[in-house]
DNA sequence: TTAAATGCAAAGGGTTTGCACCGGA
DNA sequence: TCCGGTGCAAACCCTTTGCATTTAA
């Protein structure tokens, strides 16, 4: 439940009807990313695309996640180590909370933040997207 | 006031007593990030280094930014193109907001969020750190 | 058929590292 | 003098790109 990030027919109608194709390659990465919890490195999804198919290149991953991010299926950011970082677009909005040791990652729901979110709005003239929330901290285990 | 992030002499004592040198190229980069209000790419450390010694190299800008973030007086992150990112330790504990439009930045104080962080450490078991508190949305001008 | 997508390999761009030389203390 | 620092250039790592080939539609 609350699984379905991404419709991978949705997914392909909208390729198709933009004169994009459907390639068992871009399946591949959809289930991958399907199958993903909040977010994944390139590194991570060519690590598991070639679960599935072992002649998987790194050029394909790239592009296909430039396209998906074109789409708004998928958002870039960068993780500690600079490396590329894909986050699936959750359902529910929700902002993250990383350790800065172990770089451990919880996510933060929309309610445990709803009183400062306004507050900040106001305050700052800004309108806050709470899905690129991201909290440093050391976690329970870390300390 | 509140212009005083990190003391030039006290950084020089702190690498002498551990043996350390005091360099005009360490000089160089503390004068700079003195100046540096918030956040510094090395590749702007490096030019602004530049300016005083046409002679900076990329590799001991580099180097230093490592020492002085093993001393604790900058720390890194990557901004959204991936590359290395420092900020200066501020005197007062603040977080940002970001821009997603137009990449501005504003400053939210700890009383801003004082509540929130509380809850959040309740519930999440970390210990928070303000200073790397980055909230996304759009400024009231891009809006 | 035909333009999009793929796979390979090479290019890029920023950061890091090895090493000989330099220079604070 | 002695070790830490510097500068240069090469090495690295991940990401992007060019181009010939494959393939979805």
């Amino acid at each position: 439940m609350g699984n379905d990030p991404m419709t991978l027919a949705g997914t392909r109608e909208r390729l198709r009807s933009r004169g994009l194709r459907w390639t068992p390659q871009r399946r591949a990465i959809l289930d991958v990313l399907a199958a993903t919890d909040g977010h994944i490195t390139s590194a991570e999804l060519v690590e598991r695309c070639r679960l599935r198919d072992p002649e998987t290149t790194g050029s394909t991953v790239h592009r296909t996640l430039d396209l998906l991010e074109r789409l708004g299926l998928v958002r870039h950011s960068h993780g500690h180590d600079g490396r590329l970082e894909y986050h699936v677009l959750p359902s529910t909005e929700h902002g993250h909370i990383i350790c800065e040791s172990c770089g451990a990652t919880s996510e933060i729901g929309p309610d445990a933040v709803r009183g400062l979110v306004a507050a900040l709005e106001e305050q700052s003239g800004y309108r806050i997207d709470l899905n690129h929330l991201a909290i440093a901290g050391i976690c329970a285990t870390c300390r």
